[in-house]
DNA sequence: GGATAATTGTTCGTATACGAAGGGAATAGG
DNA sequence: CCTATTCCCTTCGTATACGAACAATTATCC
């Protein structure tokens, strides 16, 4: 009776887990009409970036696992949004470039991103929003 | 060359997603010793704050998929965290109580948390700490 | 009351996550 | 030049996530 209708949001690492799962559900349902994942458009972001990375320089840009973006880019590849030609000098190697597919949407697929991040960001201040992105950032960091 | 050497960390869905996945995994290896997921100490707390809920319940108040819960609430059945009771009233319905085993830990798995938040908002001043908590929770509400 | 609708929980399929182990390849050290 | 180490990527096992489909059950409405 005297408890908290809300126990839990007093966890931060439960009110992270939750809005990462809000944002990241509303940016799948963007992406779903293109047939891609989350993931998959980041992968593509990064390639953007920087292009003929290896799966390793990718996971160290993108923060993500080795093992998870293995799987990731198999997908890609089999799906034809990237290409993944043997490194020449180092046949541990597997360089990735973005396919025609991918590139000929370009802008439309970055503008997404934008998009996105604006709607979410819509009901904070801009004062809010750059204390917001620092927060993340330290936390990301820490 | 004039490529900004962080790009993606501009997208506050990629920062959410990184600063989510810092916490929870930190908090997952505090929870390591004691054979418990993040998932799984989420719905101790969830059955400590009421007991007897159902799997509907449970997953309103937790924010979470029933499909995702069902695996966990077997998983920690079969692990002896929990006991799943068929309700006499309502044959759908299975009721969710903590075993022994849960509750003669309760005060240090609840404190676990507790430490987890302390030490993830250690950096940040106490206007911050409220700042971010308002900031998460508005993210998760809208 | 009986057909229809809504609810509860499970199962399936796909996609992350990530520790751990493993195979192939390049490099370091002697 | 050979072995030990290191590096890159894949594979495996387990645990989320979550939409979709389903069976069993309960509630509703005409």
């Amino acid at each position: 009776m005297t408890k908290t209708n809300k126990p839990l949001p007093d966890c931060t690492i439960f009110l992270l887990a939750k809005a990462y799962q809000k944002a990241h559900g509303r940016f799948k349902e963007v992406l779903k009409p293109y047939g891609l994942t989350n993931l998959q458009h980041l992968v593509l972001e990064g390639l953007w970036h920087e292009a003929g990375q290896t799966a390793a320089e990718l996971g160290k840009l993108l923060v993500m696992d080795k093992a998870t973006l293995s799987g990731v880019l198999d997908r890609m590849a089999e799906a034809g949004w990237i290409e993944k030609r043997p490194d020449p000098d180092d046949r541990r190697v597997v360089r990735l470039f973005t396919a025609a597919k991918a590139d000929e949407q370009k802008a439309e697929l970055i503008a997404l991103r934008q998009k996105a991040n604006e709607a979410l960001l819509a009901g904070f201040s801009l004062e809010e929003q750059v204390l917001l992105k620092r927060f993340l950032y330290d936390l990301m960091i820490s």
